[in-house]
This record gives C-alpha cells, sequence and structure tokens, in this order.
DNA sequence: TTGATTAATAGACTGCAGTCTACTAAATGC
DNA sequence: GCATTTAGTAGACTGCAGTCTATTAATCAA
C-alpha cells in the first residue's frame, strides 16, 4: 500500500520512503477547482491542469485515479458540502426553503461542475458510491432529518413519507438541474410549499 | 443542404446527388442497439457498432453527429417512448402508478442506457435539447395532464400545484436511477402515493 | 453521354483520459 | 555511508470520439 497521509491527521504515520507533497495535491485542486469553474469540466483537459499546476501526470494520478475525483475533492474542499449547517428549527417549512434556496445559490457557482460530475458518476460506479457517500447522502440526510423533526412537531402530518418526500426534494433539484431548467428562491419555495403542502 | 429524406416521410422528396441507403441507417441503429444494451454504452465503441454493422465511419456520421444521438435514435425507435398509451381513467392514483410501474420495468433492459444518455446530455446542449424534446417532456406532459384530471375529477385537491408534482415524480425517478437504487413496483405505488396522499 | 451533386468506403488524423516506463529525489533503517 | 522504499518528473503509449481527405458509386438534369 501507500502511505499517503500528507498531514491529513497531523499525525504523519511513518511511513518509509519519501513523503507526499502536501503542496503538489494543493496546486493540483486549486488549479482544477479555479480551471473547471471558469472554463467548464469537459473543456478543461487533464494537460492543462498539470502545466498550470506545474506538476507531473503521474503526481495527479498518485493521488486521484480519474479526473472527476480530483475535481470532486478541489470543490468538496471550497465548498460544496458545508451547506450543512444546523438550521432554524421554529419553522420546518421556511427551514426547508432556506436550505434549499442556500444550495440553489451556489449553482451559479458550481451547478455547471455538479452536472459534469452527476454525468461522471453514471460511467464510473466506484466513482459514484464515493460521489454519493461524500455528496449525495449527506444532504438527502439533512431534509429526511427536518421532515422527521417536522412530523414529530405536528408540521407534517404522521401519514407522509419523509423517505419519499426527501426523494421528491432532490429529485426535483436534480431533475430540473439536469435539463437545464431554472432553480432559484422561488422554486425553494415552491418545492416546500410542494412538501408540506398548500 | 442534404436531402436526407430517406423515406422518412414515404414521399422521397426529389433531391439531387446519390440517395441515402436505408438499409444502412437501419443496420447502424439495430446493431447500435443490441451493443449497447448487451455491453452498455460506455462499453461499445464506435469502431465495433461501425464493424458489426458493416459500413463505413462516415456513413455513420453522416446520419448522427455523436455516439449519443444515434444510440438515442436507436431506443427510441425500438420503443423507449411508446410507453406514451392512453391511460386509465377511473383510479387517477392507479393510473399513475401503473404508468410508473410500467416505465420501471423497461428499465431492466433500457435503465443503463437511460442513465448514459442523461450524461452526455449533460456535456452536449445540443443533444440535451433534443433528448428533452424527444424524451423527457413527453412523459413530463403525460403525467402533468394526468395530474390536472386528476384536480378536475376531484381527486387531488385544488391547492396542489400539478407542474411540481410531475417534477417530484420524475425527479425522484431520476434521483433514483442516476444513484444506482431500485426502482420497481413498490416504488411506483409509493410515489403515486406520496403524490395524491395517504 | 456528360456534369453536378450527394452517398459510401477506407483510412489517416487530432485531442482526450488514463497507463506505463525510465529515471531522479527524498525519506527511513541499517 | 548504503539499501530500500516511495514520490517526483518526463514522455511514450493505448483506446476512444469525432474530423478530414481521397476515391468510388449512384442519382438527376442537360
Amino acid at each position: 500500500m501507500q502511505s499517503h497521509d500528507e498531514k491529513g491527521t497531523g499525525m504523519t504515520e511513518k511511513t518509509p520512503g519519501r513523503p507526499r507533497d502536501a503542496a503538489v495535491s494543493r496546486k493540483l485542486k486549486d488549479t482544477a477547482l479555479r480551471l473547471v469553474r471558469d472554463k467548464g469540466y469537459d473543456t478543461v483537459p487533464i494537460s492543462a491542469i498539470i502545466a498550470e499546476a506545474g506538476v507531473s501526470r503521474q503526481s495527479l494520478y498518485n493521488r486521484w485515479s480519474t479526473k472527476a475525483e480530483l475535481v470532486l475533492d478541489a470543490f468538496y474542499d471550497d465548498s460544496f458540502t458545508r451547506v450543512a449547517q444546523p438550521l432554524p428549527r421554529p419553522d420546518h417549512r421556511g427551514a426547508l426553503a432556506t436550505f434549499l434556496a442556500d444550495i440553489f445559490a451556489h449553482l451559479a457557482e458550481n451547478g455547471a461542475a455538479l452536472r459534469s460530475l452527476i454525468a461522471a458518476a453514471q460511467a464510473d460506479e466506484t466513482f459514484r458510491v464515493a460521489f454519493h457517500d461524500r455528496f449525495v447522502a449527506p444532504r438527502e440526510e439533512i431534509v429526511t432529518q427536518l421532515l422527521h423533526e417536522a412530523q414529530a412537531a405536528g408540521e407534517l402530518p404522521p401519514g407522509r413519507d419523509p423517505e419519499l418526500l426527501s426523494a421528491f426534494v432532490h429529485g426535483a433539484f436534480w431533475y430540473r438541474l439536469l435539463n437545464g431548467q431554472t432553480l432559484d428562491d422561488t422554486w425553494a419555495r415552491r418545492i416546500a410549499d410542494g412538501v408540506f403542502g398548500p
């Protein structure tokens, strides 16, 4: 196996051989993030990323096995999933709308990359699982959790199905994103209203 | 421009030059359909399709500008959208469940290809529009229509939002498909119940 | 028959992601 | 020091989608 700790935990685990250069990882992620945001996932070749980062091809593939893994890491580092703040409690319908509006607001910057990563996941099961575990599942969990709480608080009728409704919410999000349709505050509210009823 | 009618309408429009050979188109679509079903979209190279079809590369690209366009055509010819039958009227909830169960049943055969086409649409706006117009929009329309009728029949409360609910339905479908999760009769029923309420 | 036009074929070519090879560099343990 | 191990660089290589060029074949109009 490899060492590859690279100060991930702070305690470098005393592996033999030359240690990984954390600066190389940083440069790759920063460059990938910038180039993909600026020019788009499919327009930016690996050769451009390593050239701008000033790093060899093999150094990239020592760390990530595909372009998609690198880009996921790059965006993950930046923000992407740190939307997972605790949500305001009193009004669950409003909390859901706010949560969605927050995600949708980030789509201006990250939406195109997100679409590319979802696409990449369809051709690469390993990446699909990684993407699901790191990006999809946590967000789904937040909504499911919120809906369970809303149900406990009596704001959502007991007959409703939080897991299904969470699939409705994220499904509508994905469906509109992947079909190139708008997603804004209005849609956040509309989705929340659709879940909680009129 | 080209002639490219190829008996599409029956009335060959008297274009100059050598006419397209309909047998070439047939062989390409049949071969593409079979190979993609058997081996998967990403596993089947163009070179294999033209080799098995016994046709030149250029003949393919004279008809379709990308692999995705060919495969969409191949699956479209076979079935794929002919699920658009008129639906039973008395029970709209049951009609929706049946409609979905029908789609889900076809996923065993076509689900992998559908995922690949959705993925391809994310990197190719021209194809995304074609795919949307030919595949996505008609199905969405069916559900929206059904929900409007259900609302008129009093089976769906007047406060509900058919366009949004349709996005919920197809969204949940896409979301689960793209995340590699099961879609069967149980889910069809569950989604229909989620739309119409408990 | 000839010319114009488009289709079909064969195969070279480009740009891409990802792999592989050869070599050099930095760390550890003796 | 020296051996071992892993990271780094440079660059060749493979397989892919899609483009391009050259040549031949089929149709229509004159």
